[in-house]
RNA sequence: CGGGGUGUGGCGCAGCCUGGUAGCGCGCCUGCUUUGGGAGCAGGAUGUCGGAGGUUCAAAUCCUCUCGCCCCGACCA
């Protein structure tokens, strides 16, 4: 992927130590430790880069450190790039801190609290807000200090109810983590768009395929919040794009439209007998008619009230949706659903008929989509019943109609710009405006140039720099191990002699090798060992070295040497002469 | 936190039901052979059977308690 990178991205020299494997620790393993779900937590546990200690908590080996190393790296670059300034903030912070902003309060177990000797309490920290807060109140006192980023690159804890995955959801993780100090909004707009195209650069650089999605603004407010997701089929969270557009959302939050206009009815209502037959898919089923025909009922309670939500068959409540219309909610009781419709669950629908009709003073909400129907199938309210060629209007009232369920592919995009497809994806990265949230809670004022104090508008951003070797590990593998993008592989090439301890014309061609490899720059792994071919090969594999350069002396005979990209099929002959010009081409 | 499962050599597992003093594969060590996709043969080392208590002549095996870990869910964002 070409990118313009005026610092100077391919400085070649010092980047990580070239290395042999004879003095390296490469800890491969054929076999796979059970504990192990998904592929990146088995390939990183087989290659050799992390083991584990504790539940959620791992030791980095040298291979694994390198790649966290290689991360690292160009995160730091491209956040100095933008002008935010690295720090280092205490891992362990006074509960005090915490006490001032409330989150001692508002967090739950996940934050991991202990005693000092003296009996004070004391954190470890899943983020810094607190920290750097104070630190702003006594160190940014005027305007003329602002705008400032201040960003580090830190171990963090959170006590997972459930670690799991490995890395990808541990509980010690490193994050990089900043936040900036503004003096209105307009400028804390400008470092948001400024950290959006940052983190865009970023996870370029790093050679991942991700999107950027609109996320919940929450009860801050603000013009918004990004996540940014590594793409996989594994990931945990489901994203909705439009391909013909920029518009990409999480799912929980994508707009979902009703796909066109109400239909006239056609048919008369029946009342058809479908004993047993409880979820949607079987009365389909039963009827011989499609699910996307059916509709369900979701009964809440919203304190004393009954609600009833519907939604078609084929799709799904979005509970985020459902909780900012109508506020916190928890699903029905049986009972309370017989007390109000006299039926059992799995034949509810929405009442019909007119005020006096059983059940009339519910309140119906449906979905978009639901509204949009004619001649559908929804429960009879009951037992053993349902109702075929409903219509709003005609058989019971127009409901109160709203956006209740997650998108789902084939929808028109909310922009109006063609058709939401869905991807999975891994959250990597978050971009966030606090707005005075903290500022407020710990009093973090300024003075602005007119001499009146103003609380600072703040900003924050992070990367879960752990996470992304596992997401890239998650997007990028085949059944030999990992294919790691150059940018963030352990080595970038291995030099791998056939017969390095027999034949001294191996050794040689190897050795002067490694030492142009080593002259120009390149991060190479040469391997030394003294094993069959089959064991290098599998093992360069499995760590997922991009390159790899075969020295034997078949191929020396004709005065050659081996290259294979880790992705491809075959291998293919180069002269000696011009190996080091060909990696190099293929590095830049 | 609720439900389910599991703990036996470094790793993966069998043995447990039906008590009789621990076994297999991988890995490790030595030697010989082998050398282009995780070698073969021979020899060898490594176990408080998670911990505590109990039943029994005898416990990896049965009972009680306890701890760790894994999975599902809930929770969290």
């Amino acid at each position: 992927m070409p990118f313009d990178f005026s610092t100077g991205l391919r400085q070649r020299q010092c980047r990580c130590r070239p290395m042999k494997t004879s003095k390296f620790f490469i800890a491969t393993q054929k076999e796979v430790p059970a504990e192990a779900e998904i592929v990146s937590h088995r390939l990183m546990l087989r290659a050799g880069l992390i083991r584990r200690l504790s539940a959620g908590i791992y030791t980095w080996l040298p291979l694994g450190l390198r790649i966290v190393r290689k991360v690292e790296r160009i995160v730091r670059e491209e956040m100095n790039r933008a002008g935010a300034l690295e720090l280092i903030m205490p891992v362990v912070q006074p509960g005090e801190l915490w006490q001032e902003s409330g989150r001692w309060q508002a967090y739950g177990p996940e934050l991991l609290r202990f005693k000092d000797r003296h009996e004070r309490d004391f954190v470890m920290q899943p983020t810094s807000e607190e920290v750097i807060t104070d630190l702003a109140r006594s160190e940014l006192k005027s305007y003329r200090r602002l705008p400032t980023h201040f960003y580090q690159i830190q171990t963090k804890f959170r006590d997972e109810r459930r670690p799991r995955f490995g890395i990808m959801r541990g509980r010690e993780f490193v994050m990089k983590d900043g936040y900036s100090f503004h003096a209105d909004y307009a400028d804390l707009e400008r470092e948001y768009r400024n950290m959006y195209d940052t983190y865009t650069r970023i996870f370029t650089r790093l050679g991942l395929e991700f999107r950027a999605v609109a996320a919940d603004t929450g009860a801050i407010g603000g013009t918004g919040s990004h996540e940014f997701h590594v793409l996989a089929e594994s990931g945990e969270d489901a994203i909705a794009f439009c391909p013909q557009s920029d518009y990409a959302a999480n799912v929980e939050l994508a707009e979902a439209l009703a796909p066109g206009a109400r239909p006239a009815a056609r048919e008369a209502m029946r009342k058809v007998a479908t004993p047993g037959k409880t979820k949607c898919e079987a009365v389909a089923e039963l009827l011989g008619i499609a699910l996307q025909r059916t509709v369900k009922a979701v009964a809440l309670m919203h304190d004393r009230d009954f609600i009833l939500l519907v939604v078609r068959g084929d799709h799904d409540l979005n509970e985020i949706k459902a909780q900012k219309m109508i506020g916190s909610f928890r699903f029905a009781t049986e009972a309370e659903i017989r007390e109000h419709l006299h039926s059992p669950a799995g034949y509810i629908g929405p009442p019909m008929g007119g005020s006096g009709a059983v059940g009339a003073k519910v309140r119906v909400i449906a979905d978009r989509t639901v509204a949009a129907m004619a001649d559908f199938v929804c429960g009879a309210n009951d037992e053993g019943y349902h109702l075929t060629g409903v219509n709003w209007g005609r058989d019971l009232p127009e409901p109160q109609v709203e956006d209740i369920r997650n998108a789902v592919a084939g929808d028109p995009s909310p922009d109006g710009k063609g058709t939401l497809e869905i991807v999975r994806g891994i959250e990597v990265g978050h971009i966030f405006q606090l707005r005075t949230k903290y500022s407020e809670a710990m009093g973090a004022r300024f003075l602005d140039a007119a001499g009146a104090e103003k609380p600072f508008e703040m900003g924050c951003y992070g990367i879960g720099v752990t996470r992304v070797v596992a997401a890239a590990i998650e997007q990028n593998h085949d059944e030999r191990g990992v294919m790691f993008p150059a940018p963030i592989a352990p080595f970038e090439v291995a030099l791998v002699p056939i017969g390095y301890h027999k034949s001294e014309a191996v050794r040689s061609a190897a050795a002067k090798l490694y030492g142009q490899l080593l002259e120009a720059g390149v991060d190479v792994l040469m391997d030394d060992r003294d094993e069959r071919p089959g064991v290098l090969f599998a093992d360069m594999d499995l760590i997922g070295i991009p390159h790899r350069i075969v020295i034997s002396d078949r191929a020396l005979a004709a005065g050659k040497a081996e290259y294979k990209g880790r992705r491809d099929e075959k291998p293919a002959d180069l002269p000696l002469d011009e190996v080091i010009p060909t990696l190099l081409k293929k590095l830049a």
